[in-house]
DNA sequence: AATTCCTGAGAAATCGATTACACTGTGGTC
DNA sequence: GACCACAGTGTAATCGATTTCTCAGGAATT
């Protein structure tokens, strides 16, 4: 069953395409009468415009991409449940990437939303310099880029960032008036921008209530739940084990209570988050 | 910065357009010098052919969409991150559809799919009913459609479903053999095979033992976790409390374990899952 | 009444690829 | 030596819309 094109409609009420496309776009006004024709056949044939035509014509489609690192991670799940929403309701759609961090994997995606000419990106950067250049090429194309989480360096696109080191100031000093003096840390890789600022703001909070930094309490881990769950255990085996926690994320989170769990403790007796 | 279309190619290496084509795509064999000749031209022009018009001229893309009632489930998290690493290995890229079991957004979703030539849909439709005529239409149009976690009535499709009725029975079945008499069980709707099938299994899994069905130990909830939050409080707080409990999926169970929580009980000691 | 403007509509170009068709030349067959 | 098959190549049609140009006719201006 093939769908009725344009010259069909055109066709049947009497007109030309260009008219038939002049009433579906609105661009110019169009005659009542033949504005009502025009609809009708619409109706009655069911034609629905071919968007491959249209996106040829216009080099442009409705399509938004997102770039993730991890579409598992309830962060990035969150973040691509809200930009669906809002895209929908402006009548795009979301094609999501996963690179896995993965260089090669996200290059290679940038590439191909290059050629397909995708509304605009939204992309969580694997490595923050690498990628500026990509990005950048793409820009050059006249699609919006947005950074989400990451900062890229010498490139003018918007971001999206959260006030990671003011968050986590405020949670540690927040522990630390709880009368907690061994604070944990199960930080992120530094290449990353939130890591390294989540990591700043541990230490700074710590800094504000006149505490020194005990390396031995922090461990560094990527965002997976089973790396985190060791390096809590790690953590909560030493011999001077800390009194609180804090998890740079949920994922983070997930393994850690895995572990805590794993070792018998106690929440908050034992230890608070 | 235009990107060069492949008549700039073509003249360039002083062939014509077809036989650029031709030696991108393989179609026929060129000859060798020839072919040296445009792929260097290829190269040197950093040449990629606008998918659009490919596209078009084909009637197809290299896109595959999934819709699922709500992305933020993991189950339909795992899914879609698998589904993308397919995608990905085959040169496909992902649409994903939210339609938060919202039926004018899922008709909405297949429309489009249907307009732009998606070269397959995933989909798990909010009503099996009604769904299906819309998915037939899909289907005439030539796009391969895959019925995820859902049967849809009378219409040809492959379907992707879990064992829904054993799994459930079999654990029933333990928990009775466990020495449980009074099982409780957080349903879903109805209308979803999985659910209906799930309590199907529960059933059946007591009826193996003799047990008759008592509906108070019933709750039918959506899949939220507030709902099965609020279901499992009243579940528990009756007076002929039941001694174990069945979870039909992973967001019940962490609306579950707050209402648990909540009431002080503790696991496993004072009831099972 | 003649000239200019403007509005609405059609004809045709265009987007950038794929592909059906036509053509040329080489080698093989009888 | 005439004829055919076939391999390579170019020309032009095509996909289905959008958009530029062109033109006809009515309103407005002088």
């Amino acid at each position: 069953m093939k769908s009725p094109t344009m010259k069909e409609v055109a066709q049947h009420a009497g007109v030309s395409v260009a008219t038939v496309s002049r009433v579906l776009n609105g661009s110019t006004a169009v005659d009542g009468e033949l504005h009502q024709r025009v609809m009708s056949v619409v109706e009655e044939l069911r034609y629905r415009p071919n968007r491959l035509a249209r996106n040829l014509r216009t080099n442009s489609t409705k399509t938004i991409a997102i770039v993730v690192p991890d579409i598992e991670n309830p962060f990035f799940v969150s973040v691509v449940r809200g930009l669906e929403d809002a895209a929908f309701r402006a009548g795009y759609t979301v094609l999501v990437c996963n690179t896995d961090d993965d260089l090669e994997r996200e290059s290679s995606y940038l590439q191909v939303l290059g050629d397909e000419f995708v509304a605009g990106i939204v992309v969580c950067a694997t490595d923050e310099r690498y990628s500026a250049s990509q990005v950048r090429k793409i820009l050059e194309k006249g699609v919006a880029v947005v950074s989400l989480d990451r900062r890229l360096e010498d490139v003018p696109v918007d971001g999206v960032l959260s006030d990671n080191f003011g968050g986590t100031r405020n949670a540690v000093s927040y522990l630390v008036e709880q009368g907690h003096r061994r604070i944990g840390l199960i930080a992120g890789p530094a290449k990353y921008a939130p890591a390294r600022e989540r990591r700043a703001g541990y230490e700074q909070g710590l800094a504000d209530h006149g505490l020194a930094v005990d390396p031995d309490l922090i461990k560094v881990t990527n965002f997976k739940s089973s790396e985190a769950e060791t390096a809590t255990k790690e953590l909560l085996d030493s011999v001077r084990r800390p009194t609180a926690l804090f998890l740079s994320s949920g994922n983070v989170a997930i393994g850690s209570l895995r572990a805590i769990h794993y070792l018998g403790l106690d929440i908050p007796s034992d230890l608070s988050l």
